[in-house]
DNA sequence: GTAGTCACG
DNA sequence: ACGTACGTGACTACA
């Protein structure tokens, strides 16, 4: 059977220029688009093994949608000449490759593809499509699928969508997506949509009532301002449809579509004026290289299932693993099969984190001896990024691909060892950092317990109270508007109701919760849109987002990234697992949908006050140690010390207010800042300030002293020698004193991260040692969260505790506060 | 993609 | 005179 492919040229160009860095080479030309084009063509042509292809492109022409609606892609942001000028190139090559492609007046990409995708489907073709935006979804069938090149918080995927993936993801048909789209509208395109209607809303409908007509057949079922924004909306969403809908009948000829024969001279001509060197080399032909480079790219051959003797270097790019060992590169896919052949294997890598723990759930065992990534990281986390050109660029003074930076990893490594023993981070890297780097892949293959039906029941509960919330809103407006929209609620605020605006942002008046807060005093409907919003955030954020992701396993997978934060700590992705709701009644009911398995425990302890501990350690103040060693309630001593009452006069008040004031230390604080947040005057806010650095001395000469160090050196340190750099210290006014807060705040969070850091690493190592089943699922800053079996549980709390506070001796005692429970709601 | 907003430590 | 607290990630609107 044949296999077309079909790609949309525009989309595919445009995601890659925007998605890599726009270079400009020699000649003055940028390559970086077609670069990236080429690079995902030639990958699924590599993939998939078509035998036709057809690049379909849009002719800068008004088509049918234009009469429908003449605001079409009005306004759109115009094409920028370095893409503009890319275009052309891409048409060269294809055509030196022997690629079709094809372009009419009146016709989109996405109509060419709809044509040549039907009927290839009635003729019994396969079809894939290859492109970036999801328009195309409404073309699946069961021979035609769609290769998404989608761009992820961590970094470029592609997304396989066939009618069970589009079932999977939307719960919808191919049909379905055009009235998703009609509900919807797209921005981007004009497109209107029904006004007040997202993904989520227009998915609930289709859900429940299948197609657009039969949703404004029932339009008498629904409630509140959906019912009114679905009437208000009904012409509008129709319209949408029909400029939606690619069109799949036409009796265009496009001619022969199968691969020809490259004309490999005139493509090699090409190659060398437009200097692609590393499109070149995936051609496997030779141009001449104008960068001169020590580096002498190895051969690369394909993994054949054996590894030679010695230490793998490892890369992955986009499934593909490219291992430098035995002065070659082998090229693998990311298989079981290889990490059957990495098993108890020493290896180095750039990001090891994701190889070890599809290793380790493989049950193999993982021996990462050097991880490059981290190496950069604890030197300077500006410096840790995955992506290998600038690394080989910056480090090396090389020009080099994906493939080859795994030939140049030993050498980086060497490198970075080096600069490891100048900075006496020895312990902080081999002790804490690489260590860690199992343990958080280990936490990410075990997960967290989540409750998908309680959180989709919470969500619908949100549901209703949100639409009567909305519709309070209206109300008190007087009209229907997007209340999520800042500059539509900016109009009725500011304009319509006249109401005092406050600070501003970029763009206009800023409508955010304190600025609300302050009007409701005026009106009433400023309540009831922070209402409005809290509700929103829950519902979107929290219950909808966790619920999706809930894997099969009835656990929810995140991501830790080792290498973001410039202050050393960890973040987590997909979801976000940091930051679930604990401050407000409402939002913290969302933790009882996060438990221990049947027959477990979560066992959750956190330091308390961390950071001042360890600021009162770095300053060596005297005073402030004293209040620790005492065990004395902090805001309440700083209360007592700065307002010089004694410790029985310190009223609530009183002691909120030293708390915001100890905060504000520990972040490099202004007096205007602390004013705001205590809403006090500027002026009595800075008597607070003075009179606390009157009572720790110590505080503020570390202050002052960080400060000086940071100019001097250009860079800060924690206890443990993790380094930032402070660049912003040479600049002037904003940002100079942006750098300075750095100096003071960087010292204290950084700290704080290597100790539990080092605590995690001690923890996972002993709960193997001792052959325990408890296992470390969560870490939120300053705060651990273990899963034990019942009958652990009492060890598991006394263990964690106990590694928690023995972490380093400071000198000050560490305090660690543990409950166990059996959800997170009752374990805090 | 950027801006604004808001959830957490 | 001017701008105003450290560190994150996710969602919606809008271009």
């Amino acid at each position: 059977m044949k296999t077309r492919m079909l790609v949309d040229g525009n989309s595919i160009l445009n995601r890659a220029f925007y998605g890599i860095p726009l270079l400009t080479n020699s000649e003055g030309i940028h390559t970086n688009a077609v670069y990236g084009f080429f690079n995902i063509l030639l990958r699924h042509i590599e993939e998939d093994r078509p035998d036709e292809i057809c690049v379909a492109f849009d002719v800068k022409a008004p088509t049918y949608r234009h009469e429908l609606y003449a605001d079409y892609k009005a306004g759109r942001r115009a094409m920028p000449d370095e893409l503009r000028e890319q275009f052309p190139i891409v048409k060269e090559l294809l055509d030196a490759m022997g690629i079709a492609r094809f372009e009419q007046a009146g016709l989109e990409a996405d109509d060419i593809i709809g044509i040549l995708s039907r009927r290839g489907d009635a003729e019994g073709t396969n079809c894939i499509i290859v492109t970036g935006d999801r328009d195309t979804l409404q073309l699946i069938s069961d021979r035609v699928i769609v290769r998404l090149a989608t761009t992820t918080p961590r970094g470029p995927a592609d997304t396989l969508y066939n009618t069970a993936a589009l079932q999977e993801k939307y719960g919808l048909s191919p049909d379905q997506m055009i009235d998703l789209k009609a509900l919807m509208g797209d921005s981007s395109d004009r497109i209107p949509g029904v006004a007040g209607v997202g993904e989520k809303t227009a998915l609930t409908l289709l859900h429940q009532y299948g197609t657009l007509d039969n949703v404004f057949a029932h339009i008498e079922d629904l409630k509140g301002a959906l019912k009114t924004k679905m009437e208000n909306g009904r012409q509008s969403a129709y319209l949408s449809k029909k400029m939606g809908t690619i069109v799949t009948e036409s009796e265009i000829d496009f001619g022969d579509l199968s691969i020809k024969a490259t004309d490999k001279d005139s493509l090699t001509a090409l190659l060398n004026r437009y200097q692609l060197a590393k499109l070149a080399s995936k051609l496997h032909l030779t141009v001449d290289s104008p960068a001169k480079t020590t580096f002498a790219p190895p051969e690369t051959t394909e993994w054949k299932g054996e590894l030679p003797d010695g230490v793998p270097a490892i890369f992955v790019a986009e499934q593909t693993a490219y291992l430098y060992i035995g002065s070659q590169i082998l090229q693998a896919p990311l298989s079981d099969e290889l990490m059957k052949a990495l098993s108890g294997r020493s290896f180095i890598a750039h990001d090891a984190k994701p190889l070890i723990r599809r290793m380790e759930h493989l049950g193999y065992e993982a021996r990462c001896e050097f991880d490059t990534m981290l190496a950069l990281y604890v030197l300077d986390p500006s410096r840790a990024t995955k992506a290998p050109e600038v690394i080989c660029k910056r480090e090396l003074g090389i020009t080099a691909t994906a493939e080859h930076f795994a030939a140049l990893l030993p050498r980086l490594k060497e490198a970075l060892e080096k600069e490891i023993k100048e900075n006496g981070a020895e312990f902080l890297y081999y002790e804490i950092e690489l260590p860690l780097c199992t343990v958080l892949a280990r936490m990410e293959d075990v997960g967290f317990k989540a409750d998908k039906e309680f959180l989709e029941r919470f969500s619908e509960e949100l549901g209703q109270i949100l639409t009567s919330l909305e519709q309070q809103v209206h109300d008190l407006a007087g009209k229907e508007f997007n209340i999520y929209s800042p500059k539509q609620l900016s109009e009725v605020l500011f304009t319509d109701l006249l109401l005092p605006a406050g600070k501003k942002t970029k763009t206009g008046y800023s409508t955010d919760n304190d600025t609300l807060e302050k009007l409701t005093k005026y009106h009433p409907i400023a309540q009831a849109i922070i209402d409005c919003r809290r509700v929103a955030k829950l519902k979107s954020t929290y219950a909808d987002g966790l619920a999706e992701k809930v894997d099969a396993d009835g656990r929810i997978h995140t991501v830790f990234m080792q290498a973001v934060t410039q202050t050393g700590r960890i973040s987590s992705v997909e979801p976000n697992l940091q930051n679930i709701p604990i401050r407000t009644d409402l939002g913290r009911q969302l933790r009882k949908a996060f438990s221990a398995e049947k027959g477990h425990c979560l066992v959750d302890a956190d330091y308390s006050q961390i950071e001042l501990r360890i600021l009162s350690h770095i300053a060596d103040d005297k005073a402030m140690q004293q209040a620790f060693i005492d065990n004395e309630d902090i805001h309440t001593s700083t209360a007592s010390q700065v307002f010089d009452l004694p410790m029985e006069m310190i009223t609530p008040e009183l002691r909120r207010r030293a708390k915001a004031v100890n905060f504000g230390i520990v972040y490099g604080i202004g007096d205007y800042s602390l004013g705001q947040d205590l809403h006090v005057s500027r002026k009595e806010a800075r008597q607070y300030i003075e009179s606390y650095l009157e009572t720790y001395t110590g505080v503020r000469d570390f202050m002052k002293d960080t400060v000086s160090f940071g100019k001097e050196h250009g860079y800060v340190e924690t206890v443990f020698h993790r380094r930032r750099y402070v660049p912003e210290l040479n600049a002037g006014g904003h940002l100079k004193a942006f750098g300075e807060r750095v100096c003071m705040n960087a010292p204290i969070q950084g700290t704080a991260a290597d100790l539990i850091k080092y605590a995690m690493v001690k923890i996972d190592r002993r709960l193997r040692d001792e052959g325990m089943k408890t296992r470390l699922i969560l870490q939120i800053h300053d705060e651990l969260i273990l899963e034990a079996p019942d009958e652990e549980a009492e060890k598991a709390e006394a263990l964690l505790k106990e590694e928690m506070e023995s972490a380093a001796t400071l000198k000050v005692p560490l305090l660690v506060e543990s409950k166990t429970a059996k959800n997170w709601f009752d374990a805090k």
